[in-house]
DNA sequence: AAAGTAATCCGAAACGTTTCGCGAAACGTT
DNA sequence: AACGTTTCGCGAAACGTTTCGGATTACTTT
């Protein structure tokens, strides 16, 4: 690869001269000599490079993003799939390059975060992070700038959406339909919007008047094999609801697998609601009654956040968004009592 | 940031012995100096600058990844997404990072690729770039490191799957249910699936004696929307076929919603094959049968190869991976002709 | 004609590493 | 005691840039 070295000595001018030619630079150079600089540039193939450019500049143009993770295996499923989407066409028109740290299993330590302060990204977009994660923390305290999408770090900018809102469309909906015998197949703990949509479902019931029963209240996690079993659990009841609130559309799937496992009829026997609208949930038959949840106009705004945090033109704001219920064909009036 | 010459300054030796110490080579330092360097080390939350080290060793251990795109659109689809899971999964394990690299817009000229060849990545993956592109045709005159998954670039390794195996199986599977009228949603000409795909297809009918009609053979593309338009147009024919094979399972979902405006049935009246089995093959009613590529263990082969490539440790060969027929509900045996 | 200013361009330092060359000290060996 | 051989450690060069300070030249201005 040809240097500004070889440039120089071709063009014979300096290696400055170069430099101020080829960026523009912060001195000017006579078009003349210019011209010639440019030319012997373009005769010799030569690309800047980067790292030594980043070095000096302490600019990389490269955003990294961290992947969520269950248990240490990382999650490309559909979530993700949806947020990096938004995120890599937002840094396309931006000129940045996205870097995925596979290297960074955890965010609970300073040290788990480490390989993103090693000069390589200008800035991070953490997806769906466990709550108040200490190498979060850590970050802000030295500065460094990231965003959180889909989480809740208490120094950091955070971009989430209105679950509380979002899962109180979802239960008022199966109430107006007629529902009073609603379970819930629970999201994680340890992740907000797992957490978060839990304790709004009870809520929800609770304003509403209508009576929560334990036994409907099943471990769904965040993935379509939990659905299942959860799904199974519930259709195994005596007594079963005629409802269920999903933490999400894949552990709503798998409650769908555990429903043709029984021969349950989707909507008629029982109503299915998700939380997402991930792409699955309009192939899916019946159709997904979901609560949206707004990818693209989130993970553009968390992407736009971050190069303004990075440029430093703007104290980024942490902002939730808002939800909307889609309703498809998944939910129903329930049967008549006999 | 601590660098190196602040722990050499605290720990009281030269800047190069604390380099041995840290790297535990290549020349040794007494045990005693090295532990007292590696606990300043820790005391200041040193971490190496990767820039800097990288623009002297010539290695990053970032692997680029040149994603799909059509007409300079990015596209981060179900292909990407199942490729890119093989990837990062594999280079998780093998300690690299990826780099998505969105300013690369066209691998067709020289000028197109050089993004890639500013030192931040030790070698590249192209998912699915147009036919004998010139761009990558460079990296193999120059010797940049680089892989070709689903396409096919006479310089370079290439990993696809066998195109012409798979869409035998398809209208195979198809005449032994006893269909003659076949279809097909072709895909598109510039790349190499789609190619291989629409020539099987023809070669495939011949070989079993069954006449193409040309009006069947409808433009598709490899997105859903084109397959709506497709379906729409075949739909309309007075003599439709009783089957059709898609480019992809995308166009084949879109086909599904063309059959659904008309109130067609699948496939009592009509059969549907698709390609790939991306993971909505399965969520779609009826469930798509298709035609498997074994993304992973492909995304796995080419993320390994390009590993061996780079460290120059074999001589990279391109690799076919044969395909299977999923039989799903998609399919069945035509309706009497009355 | 002298002095001031602007335009050019060069050399060198800096970014944070790795690694080579070489001297000094420590150790064995005859 | 003299000689090799390790071991240890320092200084400096190198990677490919950007950018600063300053020297030289050319152009104004008085």
């Amino acid at each position: 690869m040809a240097t500004i070295k070889d440039i120089a000595r071709e063009a014979k001018v300096s290696v400055s001269t170069v430099s101020y030619a080829l960026n523009d630079g912060p001195r000017s150079v006579p078009t003349e000599v210019k011209d010639r600089i440019l030319e012997v540039a373009a005769k010799l193939h030569y690309r800047p490079n980067r790292l030594a450019r980043s070095l000096i500049t302490r600019k990389s143009h490269v955003i990294g993003i961290v992947p969520p993770r269950v248990e240490m295996d990382m999650i490309v499923g559909p979530y993700f799939v949806s947020m990096l989407n938004g995120i890599v066409n937002t840094y396309e028109l931006l000129q940045q390059d996205v870097l995925i740290l596979t290297q960074i299993k955890s965010t609970e330590s300073r040290e788990a975060i480490y390989p993103l302060l090693d000069g390589r990204c200008d800035g991070a977009i953490f997806l769906a992070p466990p709550h108040d994660s200490a190498g979060i923390a850590y970050l802000s305290e030295i500065n460094f700038p990231h965003v959180v999408l889909s989480g809740r770090n208490s120094t950091s900018p955070n971009f989430d959406i209105d679950n509380q809102g979002g899962m109180q469309l979802a239960v008022q909906h199966l109430a107006e339909l007629g529902h009073k015998k609603i379970g819930m197949l629970l999201g994680p703990n340890n992740h907000v919007d797992g957490l978060e949509r839990n304790a709004a479902f009870v809520e929800s019931m609770n304003s509403l008047g209508l009576k929560i029963k334990p036994a409907w209240l099943v471990e769904g996690g965040f993935q379509q094999s939990l659905g299942l079993e959860g799904g199974r659990k519930i259709l195994a009841l005596k007594d079963r609801p005629t409802a269920m609130c999903c933490a999400n559309d894949e552990s709503a799937v798998g409650f769908y697998t555990a429903c043709k496992e029984r021969g349950i009829c989707i909507p008629e026997e029982i109503s299915i609601v998700g939380f997402d609208n991930v792409p699955m949930a309009s192939l899916v038959e019946p159709n997904l009654t979901t609560v949206k949840q707004p990818f693209d106009e989130m993970s553009r705004h968390a992407a736009k956040s971050l190069i303004a945090l990075i440029d430093g033109c703007l104290i980024t704001q942490s902002k939730q968004f808002a939800t909307s219920l889609v309703v498809r064909s998944s939910t129903a009036r329930p049967m008549e009592d006999k």
